[in-house]
RNA sequence: GGCGGGUUGGCGGAGAGGUUACGCAGCGGAUUGCAAAUCCGUGAAGACCGGUUCGAUUCCGGUACCCGCCUCCA
């Protein structure tokens, strides 16, 4: 029995799906304008990791996963116009195609180095500003929203359960006052769903003039046409819990009072840097691209990701990384042309089920013995899989005559009592990165981490 | 101001109302020419103040401190 905490009973609650020939689970995706940051990448793994558990227990087959692409945003309009104003002949819209083109590129490239598993379904929002449209007239027909001035608002006041998710009244909320005020609202928290475009901004035809969609519509259209009007489960960062998820609540339900949109909310809590929030103005701002390029292999990422649980603030650290990588080199030695065993380990599943305790399945990953159990049980949280241990296997490096050399010093040392050639090799050695084994059995050198093959020029 | 989360041994980080978490580091030992690696062993905790209880780090209340969201940033 898998138990989720959810965030809108507040509860750890057993999970029982609506159709277990059909598990549904939509994960709320980037906006495409930039390069993954390290913070984006954590709802990832862990979803991907709840991914991984629904199709053990359910059956690969039987589990739907969407995760969806903001396609329409500001901010990717800006970095097109960006690159019309430096120069680029293209049209705007050919520029904005370009860009989230090459961000979806590059999310995925970073995404699969951290071993997610890629969702089975990723919607665009320009690939559903028709559905979009379709339910904001629906909403407008069934009173629940009201178009003004070339914009549409959902009318919040219409929707008593409003708030219930993030525990908030709509009246504390105007108190706290602030939110944007417009002429055209009703109410001030009222919030967009459909707004104009001027000429030089992406548009689409609509009944209310050529405008774009607000945020918060793509996923309540795209979740009801790829999941229903009712599925499992909704996710999500913390930060998104409010207005995002809210709206989308509100957006849904009212559309399709047939259904109820989301059972289980499952929101996972932010990334710190060193202790603090990461933001470009802390200068401890950086991508996934950015680690990886470092060196910092994405399943290292992934471990360190997994030894916090989803629902603590969680601290990227170089330590953390450091020891992650450790555990994993000393982990993919141990199975290195392991078979993995046909079963997982029970502890695994059973840390797992128990609300994505991720740190208690590593935890029980430490205490195996058997590395074919190791193996298979790994896998189940995204980790020493086949595809993702290069970065793990020595170097190619034939180090057999320096061995010997080495064997030989040992051997001449030993009669003459004199062992300063035989660590003055053996310092070179670790300077280029060789692990250095000496035992009565004899002389084994072994590429390690920092291998440099230059620096062992001339030894 | 409103809403929410957190505070565990040197560090990271879990579970469980009463029994060793675990990992890293440290310390002791085996091993080694010395190391490394490996193996064995080992000390160390539960922010503060109350309450419930035979017994709380674990449940309840309060205090302090930290953090997040409320500004279409996951």
């Amino acid at each position: 029995m898998i138990r989720l905490h959810n965030s809108k009973t507040r509860r750890k609650e057993d999970f029982a799906p609506i159709d277990d020939q059909n598990v549904r689970l939509y994960l709320c995706g980037p906006t495409v304008y930039d390069r993954a940051h390290l913070g984006n990448a954590r709802p990832v793994v862990v979803i991907d990791v709840l991914y991984r558990l629904l199709r053990h227990v359910y059956g690969a087959d039987h589990v739907t996963y969407v995760r969806n692409f903001t396609d329409v945003d500001d901010k990717i309009n800006a970095a097109a116009q960006a690159r019309k104003e430096a120069g680029a002949i293209e049209t705007l819209e050919e520029l904005i195609r370009q860009r989230t083109e090459e961000t979806i590129g590059w999310y995925h490239a970073d995404m699969d180095a951290l071993g997610a598993l890629r969702p089975t379904h990723e919607p665009r929002a320009t690939d559903f500003i028709g559905a979009m449209i379709s339910m904001i007239e629906d909403l407008i027909a069934k009173g629940h929203a009201y178009a003004k001035e070339g914009h549409v608002l959902f009318r919040v006041r219409s929707y008593k359960d409003y708030g219930a998710l993030s525990g908030r009244s709509v009246d504390d909320m105007i108190a706290g006052a602030r939110v944007e005020v417009a002429p055209f609202k009703e109410d001030p928290m009222d919030f967009v769903l459909w707004k104009p475009s001027a000429d030089d901004l992406p548009g689409w035809e609509s009944p209310w003039g050529r405008g774009r969609p607000g945020w918060h519509i793509e996923c309540s259209a795209m979740s009801y046409e790829l999941l229903g009007a009712s599925f499992d489960i909704h996710a999500g960062g913390i930060d998104l819990q409010f207005p995002h998820h809210e709206n989308e609540i509100a957006q849904s339900c009212c559309a399709h009072p047939e259904g109820g949109f989301a059972n289980v909310w499952l929101h996972n809590e932010m990334l710190q840097v060193e202790g603090k929030k990461m933001s470009k103005s802390l200068g401890n701002f950086f991508t996934v691209r950015d680690l990886l390029d470092q060196g910092i292999p994405g399943e290292v990422i992934r471990f360190v990701f997994l030894q916090t649980h989803y629902g603590k603030p969680m601290d990227w650290t170089a330590e953390k990384a450091r020891q992650a990588e450790a555990t994993l080199r000393k982990w993919r030695a141990l199975v290195a042309d392991v078979e993995a065993a046909p079963s997982v380990a029970p502890e695994v599943i059973a840390a797992l089920s128990d609300d994505l305790n991720t740190a208690g399945a590593i935890a029980a990953l430490h205490q195996m013995t058997d590395p074919a159990l190791l193996k298979a049980s790994a896998a189940l949280l995204g980790l020493l899989e086949d595809g993702l241990g290069d970065w793990a296997s020595a170097p190619e490096a034939d180090l057999s005559d320096l061995a010997a050399k080495l064997a030989d010093l040992r051997a001449t040392a030993m009669e003459t009592k004199d062992f300063a050639p035989v660590d003055a090799l053996k310092t070179a050695l670790l300077a280029a990165g060789v692990e250095v084994r000496m035992s009565k059995a004899g002389v084994e050198l072994l590429p390690g981490a920092g291998f440099d093959a230059a620096k062992l020029e001339g030894l």
